[in-house]
DNA sequence: TCTTTATGGTGAG
DNA sequence: TCACCCTAAAGAT
């Protein structure tokens, strides 16, 4: 439902399905982008990628439109008949009316600001062509915490605050281990936890870390208060261990831990 | 009907 | 480290 580059990874994924090689519809019912979607207006969708939660859509294979959800952001489909409010930045017209409200960026951008964008970005474990030791790199470079580095977007790129916790937890790890002191096991690890995860959030549009295992059924099928292990689970029991779920500040953002499951 | 919070990121001090 | 941007749902009153 919430931007993590599973969402963006997904939304980039149902544009391209929804749009084909029609022209498209944009307006821009707030006013805020009405220059751009008048641009984009008529034009076909070229292409449609994620590069971590940012989301390029090229339009006749010369505009190039940069969203960026940030953290209220949404992308949602809605039926053609469906009235817009004020607060709809953009809107594009497929077989569905897809509004796009409160996002951190949506603006029609240069291949030098392209290229700007995704040099800044570390591996995105959902694209191809990415290699695990990047980020391994990345990781054996920073003093910080751990949990402060999954949260930058130059050390990996689509993981938030959500699968951060959650990763550290499935795999034992404390998320104030100095980042350069994990081994290479634990950052192979927590590599390919990404990478599944991930794909199970775009295939499930939803964020589930929770296992089968633990939690008695099928991933697409659990509750939302069972999805996850530790976020937002402050003093409820580990669902591993039953010890409470402890909460603190890393990098600015809440982060949530099972001192048991995870020692220092 | 308020106030708070949020899965994000930037730019100022 | 902090203020700030943008919106909507959840929680408090």
């Amino acid at each position: 439902m919430v931007p993590e580059g599973h969402t963006i990874h997904r939304l980039s994924r149902d544009l391209r399905s929804d749009f084909g090689t029609h022209p498209v519809k944009a307006s821009s019912p707030q006013g805020r982008f009405q220059n751009g979607s008048t641009q984009i207006n008529g034009k076909t969708l070229s292409k449609s990628e994620a590069w971590g939660k940012h989301l390029f859509l090229s339009f006749d294979d010369e505009l190039i439109l940069h969203v960026h959800l940030g953290l209220i952001g949404k992308f949602r489909p809605h039926s053609i008949e469906s009235s817009t409010t004020d607060t709809v930045r953009l809107r594009l017209e497929g077989k569905q009316a897809w509004h796009l409200t409160g996002p951190q960026k949506c603006a029609l951008i240069s291949i030098d600001e392209f290229v700007n964008v995704t040099d800044g970005l570390g591996p995105d474990p959902l694209r191809r062509g990415t290699r695990w030791n990047h980020f391994a790199e990345n990781v054996a470079l920073r003093r910080t915490p751990i949990a402060v580095s999954l949260l930058d977007q130059s050390v990996i790129a689509g993981i938030g605050n959500v699968y951060r916790a959650e990763f550290l937890f499935i795999l034992g790890i404390h998320p104030e281990r100095p980042s350069c002191e994990l081994t290479d096991t634990e950052i192979r690890g927590l590599w390919e936890l990404a990478r599944a995860q991930l794909r199970q959030g775009v295939r499930l549009n939803r964020i589930v870390t929770v296992s089968r295992e633990d939690s008695g059924s099928v991933p697409g099928r659990v509750n939302s208060d069972e999805a996850l292990y530790v976020y937002k689970r402050e003093s409820q029991p580990c669902r591993r261990c039953r010890a409470a779920i402890r909460i603190t500040e890393l990098g600015g953002r809440k982060c949530w831990w099972c001192d048991r499951c995870q020692p220092r």
